[in-house]
DNA sequence: AAAGAGGAGTAGA
DNA sequence: TCTACTCCTCTTT
């Protein structure tokens, strides 16, 4: 599904202050799938600091179609401070309701600080996103958020993982033996070399996690500003602790990602803890992408679910259902 | 056919 | 020792 008529922007290069491109954006931007990983529900407010800049100016080409779609929003409502959009649009992006800026338009200096506003609200809820993406794909992979710090394993599982979210073709081999340090030193034109069809897909996806990881290390550092993109790193991350994460608690993570995994795995009563498994073919893929089992699948993932019956972890619901269980004691 | 249930052996931390 | 993986047979939907 990678797209070969690429139409790359030449001349003056836009380039961000940590070096990613307004190519890798724009090629992201073409190549991602429903909106899949850069969704915008659950945003955390913006918080105003000086660091902001920062952040908006690393990703100021992340505007997305969902994202300009907040913006005319915003405008529509000028008294609504970044809501909390609950959106659902990798099913039927075509029914977000588009409002036409240009016939809800306010005066024309108001507009100018309107537009701003609502500009930068939108982009540090983007970076918000970016960041939560990257952390739950750290948690699931179980690697650093780091490139510079995979090993050969962790840039196949980097690899297979972005492959498999954005259905790109299979690329690993064309990567064998490389280290995250060696993925980061290569251009994009290396990229490409390597593998034709999604080269430049995954330069671009490898150029966000570079500067995430830069973000990050610069949050660390600098002063004591809170930023959402800080708040979403400091997140307690239990699967990283180097316990070795359970079936349950994976499962417990897919669910409280409903944007990113509510069409493998969601909820059916949460309040019950029933939820129930969509796809099961892509569940186990992801668990056993997790655990580093490949040839993990539905049938064996089962068989451990019903290890918690007699540990009274999960269970059937009382009005059996395929694919539908519950956890004995729900959050 | 796919999912569910559960026995049994094995591996790894 | 515990948890999960794997393979298996049989049953249910």
């Amino acid at each position: 599904m990678s797209n070969p008529e690429g139409s790359l922007s030449e001349g003056t290069e836009y380039r961000s202050p940590i070096g990613m491109t307004e190519d890798s954006l724009a090629i992201l931007e073409r190549n991602r799938v429903s909106g899949e990983p850069w969704d915008i529900g659950e945003t955390k407010p913006c918080v105003e600091g000086q660091e902001r800049g920062v952040y908006l100016s690393c990703f100021d080409m992340l505007l997305t179609e969902d994202a300009t779609w907040l913006v005319k929003v915003s405008e529509a409502s000028p008294a609504v401070a970044v809501p909390m959009y609950r959106m659902e649009p990798q099913e039927e992006p075509e029914q977000c309701p588009v409002i036409d800026s240009q016939e809800h338009g306010l005066s024309p200096g108001l507009e100018g600080q309107e537009e701003e506003r609502s500009l930068e609200q939108v982009q540090s809820m983007v970076v918000g996103e970016v960041l939560k993406d990257i952390e739950t794909a750290c948690k699931l992979l179980n690697i650093t958020p780091d490139p510079i710090e995979w090993n050969t394993g962790n840039v196949q599982k980097w690899l297979l993982w972005t492959e498999h979210l954005y259905r790109l073709p299979h690329a690993g081999k064309a990567f064998m033996d490389q280290t995250g340090k060696d993925l980061c030193a290569m251009s994009e034109e290396e990229f490409r070399q390597r593998s034709p069809q999604c080269g430049d897909t995954l330069h671009a996806h490898l150029d966000i996690w570079k500067s995430a990881a830069w973000m990050k290390e610069r949050c660390s550092v600098g002063d004591t500003k809170t930023t959402a993109g800080e708040d979403l790193w400091s997140e307690a991350d239990s699967s990283c602790s180097g316990q070795p994460i359970h079936l349950w608690q994976f499962l417990r993570e897919l669910l409280l990602k409903p944007h990113s995994y509510g069409r493998c795995i969601h909820w059916l009563n949460k309040e019950n803890g029933i939820f129930k498994i969509e796809d099961s073919a892509h569940v186990a893929r992801l668990w056993g992408l997790r655990k580093n089992r490949p040839a993990m699948n539905y049938d064996k993932l089962s068989r451990s679910i019903r290890q918690y019956y007699k540990k009274g972890i999960i269970r059937k619901p009382d009005v059996s259902q395929r694919l539908v269980y519950q956890f004995v004691h729900p959050v």
